[in-house]
DNA sequence: CCTTTTGCTTGACACTGTGTAAATTGACAG
DNA sequence: CTGTCAATTTACACAGTGTCAAGCAAAAGG
């Protein structure tokens, strides 16, 4: 990203990134990811005491490097609890195609290793505080659908807008991110709003 | 399953089984599977070539062991478009709790190795199939929505019929099968059909 | 009855990838 | 000059997959 050859820790994270980023889900090998931050191999361990917490790092790396919370203030700032529940969508269906490659990679590993499981069930549960709160403004604006309770109502939310559902649409089904992103807000608002 | 001593084959299959529904994802090792079919490791080479096609067997053994042509049989005989689309619905929603084990150490495997991938893919397929006819169904009877055309309407039922959400919903929300069953069989008609 | 075949066993081994450890080099600070 | 820090190289232990060769026991076939 920037060329004035920052530091080494940096350096690793930034090859890591573009490696996942390239083969999204592959779990690149340390050997991989050494070569291309242009390190030995054992340097990584130096930084890092093993591949699940240098993905982890790779998140959090991304997380500051795109400014999450910058980008959930238009959210927050919602007047009625369907702008609020419009723009979380937004937000959060907007910032998926920018960490899938990495995100992704966590899921899979989640399966197999307890830390990367931990790590991805937490970056899960963040995403669903702001479906929470999005269903509680509009449950304080009485527009929330009446088929289901609040919790029941994240549940869909959360649900809805899952990593493997942008997945399964702009990447099996070859959607664009425009249309997922038009299909998404509709969704979410007739799904959970009432008229 | 049945008791009077089955022949090798069937005996490493039902072990398979056993093993990757009672950890879905895991991967059990060959070893593993060879002490729980009370054989020796390399008599699972004897018949099969690896462990991802002795997964792909395994999948192959439960479609077989479920009848699955006869479970369709109700979405194919039905008289309309809406009915088609609930007995569809109806009738994988309730297959996937019965699969689940098998088909998510398959998917997690697709990440990583071909043919595994192509397995996948290919009983995704299968599956997007019966979507398909659902959603040619209404097209046929005039009470398919106006707002996607049939490839749209059925990439949104495929999705939405995903093994991932009936996993996030069922094991990560904790709902139950049946309330599972009943919330997406009313989700498709409200966003699959139109009034 | 002996021979062959079939199906499985045991034991050894090559290969890949992770993670650990020890000894070495080069640069920089006091 | 000395100590220290960051990174390097080399080596190795360990787990798990897949391959190979030799042996063995029971069924099948003449």
């Amino acid at each position: 990203m920037s060329s004035q050859e920052p530091n080494t820790r940096t350096r690793i994270l930034e090859a890591t990134w573009a490696l996942l980023d390239s083969n999204p889900g592959v779990a690149a090998r340390m050997s991989d990811i050494a070569r291309q931050a242009g390190v030995s191999r054992q340097a990584l361990y130096l930084h890092f005491p093993n591949r699940t917490e240098l993905f982890i790092a790779t998140t959090k790396f991304q997380d500051e490097a795109f400014n999450v919370e910058e980008r959930l203030r238009p959210s927050r700032s919602a007047q009625t609890g369907l702008e609020r529940l419009d723009a979380w969508v937004e937000a959060w269906g907007s910032y998926i195609p920018k960490i899938y490659g990495v995100a992704k990679t966590l899921r899979v590993m989640a399966e197999t290793d307890a830390d990367a499981s931990r790590a991805w069930h937490e970056r899960m549960q963040d995403m669903r505080e702001g479906c929470a709160a999005a269903v509680r403004a509009l449950a304080a604006d009485g527009t929330l659908v009446q088929d289901h309770d609040e919790t029941g109502a994240t549940d869909i939310l959360w649900t809805m807008l899952s990593i493997d559902n942008w997945e399964a649409l702009t990447r099996d089904c070859g959607w664009s991110q425009d249309r997922y992103l038009a299909h998404l807000r509709k969704l979410a608002i007739q799904v959970l709003t009432r008229v």
